[in-house]
DNA sequence: GCTCATATATCGCGAGCCGATATATCTTCT
DNA sequence: AGAAGATATATCGGCTCGCGATATATGAGC
């Protein structure tokens, strides 16, 4: 299982797509929605992702559909996808949560005041 | 204040200085005990990412020691670096809270035993 | 008619990870 | 004594990838 390159695009990319496929500005949309609007995805990041993605066998072409002389092509995700998505999820959790434990730990008592309004672990969960 | 690339080695490498300052080759050691062995930091990839830490003020050169013949360079996570860090460490763990979160509500369920085994949100916090 | 949202796709620059390479000391094993 | 491995620093070049710029086309609203 390749290990995938570990950027926040792709990540949001999958995950935008695990409930159900979505064509390339459904996935634009999808990802604004669930960072609460915090990352637009850059459309030359979106169509060079998805084709590296789908040459790995993460994602593939579902269907394509004429809607108003509009083509929206549909991308859905692979097992293989959700497989390596929930390694990648796995490990940045962890990685934020050593990050997060220690920063309480060491950096809040010295008089950071105001830091910890960051230290949000729940996110905007969906 | 700059994002940050938002690359695993350079959280890891700031989150490895939240303690106390470390040499080089110390960060190696100490990334390798918080990911518990599973990141291996590359040398070339350290000192490329300490340059440029350095000169975007997340890091700074603390003291110079030599022992036993050996030069120990000890860098220092500034304030500024604490800030950016613990809003990456935040981001990361919004991201990883939404795609867990959507992989246990539309993929488990269908069938894909043995994922769950990944999805440990708790990591090895230290 | 103009602008904005929707929809696709490509090209090139710059940033960054990492393998390779170079150099030097100390410890451990044969 | 010699080899190997851990400790310790640093640089260079290739490859990947995010993203701004650019191109093209339809429908809605002003």
């Amino acid at each position: 299982m390749k290990p995938l390159g570990r950027t926040e695009p792709v990540f949001l990319i999958l995950t935008a797509l695990i409930d159900e496929p979505r064509h390339g500005y459904g996935i634009v949309q999808e990802v604004r929605r669930i960072t609460d609007s915090r990352v637009d995805l850059r459309i030359g990041t979106l169509y060079g992702a998805l084709t590296r993605l789908s040459e790995d066998g993460l994602v593939e072409a579902h269907r394509d559909e004429v809607e108003n002389g509009r083509l929206r092509r549909y991308y859905r995700l692979t097992d293989a996808g959700a497989a390596v998505l929930a390694a990648e999820a796995s490990r940045m959790a962890a990685d934020a949560a050593v990050a997060i434990s220690r920063l309480k730990k060491f950096t809040m008592p010295t008089g950071h005041a105001g830091l910890d309004t960051k230290l949000d672990t729940n996110g905007g969960a969906i």
